[in-house]
DNA sequence: AAACACATCAACCGCACAGTC
DNA sequence: TGACTGTGCGGTTGATGTGTT
């Protein structure tokens, strides 16, 4: 049994958009929503079928798109978001505000696949590759294969949650990048991280400490779980905590905006599993100092 | 200036999954 | 419970732009 098409594919146009057809969408969207996208065209009067319209919106047309070249904090964070992620483009996409799916993906083909390459690791595993003779590293154990599987699973769904509600209730200029980092900071995903803090505190401590440890870890898991029922009514008690837990001083700063940073750093910063991604973090320091890498002369 | 190679990116295609009946 | 629908995602393609010979 196949599937039916999207829509009637007859009399229906492909290929670029044209400016009319972009302000006819953008005006209907703007005006009803885009409600179901399959009867969109249809009411909008776009001679295209609904999937034609959905991508356009959400990768060119979306208010909130952020165009132009990739930062390199931008692209870092793609990286290190694929080393946890993998493929899963929309995922990677809900943790750079403004940037789709499509974009990472073209720019993770087109630049930083190759650039990985050139540097000797292996652009879907991001370990070394064994022919460029790097350093041996031992592969990912499978717990950490395992946690980065829920990690993945809970991103993507809280990433879906947040698009969601920043498309129809849009924040305040200037506030929406801190709140939604912090948002996730405070979200299971924050949760887990936090977790993993403990039991990397923990594993390096005496039993005496250890307890204690685990006590201020629970208190602080439980305080983030408040905070997040709270909708965390004080961004900057929620990371200082954050900072508690790593073992950090706490002069981060007062300004939101640099507490937010600051917790999305350790989210990124954090050791997942140093054998996944101590080695990662070496290189992209050396990506970053280094823009031209892919145009490197480069067997790949 | 022309021809070619390569890079970029918008758009399409097909699959998977969740929801509905 | 299974058929069907709607939507989203990831892979791929092809048009266009840019650089090189």
């Amino acid at each position: 049994m196949g599937r039916t098409p999207c829509c009637d594919k007859k009399g229906l146009k492909k290929g670029p958009w044209t400016p009319e057809e972009d302000e006819i969408l953008v005006n209907y969207i703007k005006s009803n929503g885009h409600g179901s996208w399959r009867t969109l065209p249809k009411l909008a009067g776009l001679l295209r079928c609904g999937k034609s319209c959905r991508l356009r919106w959400t990768n060119y047309l979306r208010p909130d798109i952020k165009r132009g070249p990739f930062t390199p904090d931008e692209e870092k964070l793609v990286i290190q978001l694929h080393a946890i992620l993998g493929n899963r483009w929309a995922a990677i996409a809900a943790q750079l505000p403004g940037r789709t799916d499509n974009e990472i993906k073209n720019l993770w083909n087109t630049h930083l696949k190759k650039r990985l390459l050139c540097m000797g690791l292996d652009p879907q595993t991001h370990e070394p590759i064994a022919s460029f003779g790097a350093i041996k590293q031992a592969p990912a154990s499978p717990m950490t294969r395992h946690m980065a599987q829920w990690e993945s699973a809970r991103l993507e769904a809280e990433a879906r949650l947040s698009r969601e509600s920043m498309l129809f209730t849009p924040s305040p200029a200037g506030k929406s990048d801190s709140d939604y980092f912090l948002r996730i900071w405070n979200s299971e995903i924050g949760e887990s991280f936090r977790n993993l803090a403990c039991r990397e505190e923990s594993a390096s401590l005496s039993p005496n400490s250890r307890a204690s440890s685990s006590l201020k870890c629970e208190s602080t898991r439980l305080s983030a779980s408040n905070a997040n029922e709270e909708s965390c009514k004080s961004s900057k008690s929620c990371v200082e905590e954050e900072m508690v837990v790593h073992g950090s001083d706490s002069s981060c700063s007062n300004e939101l905006e640099d507490s937010s940073d600051s917790a999305l750093q350790l989210l990124l910063d954090f050791p997942i599993s140093h054998d996944d991604m101590s080695f990662l973090e070496e290189n992209i320091d050396n990506y970053n100092e280094s823009p031209a890498a892919d145009s490197m002369v480069c067997p790949f």
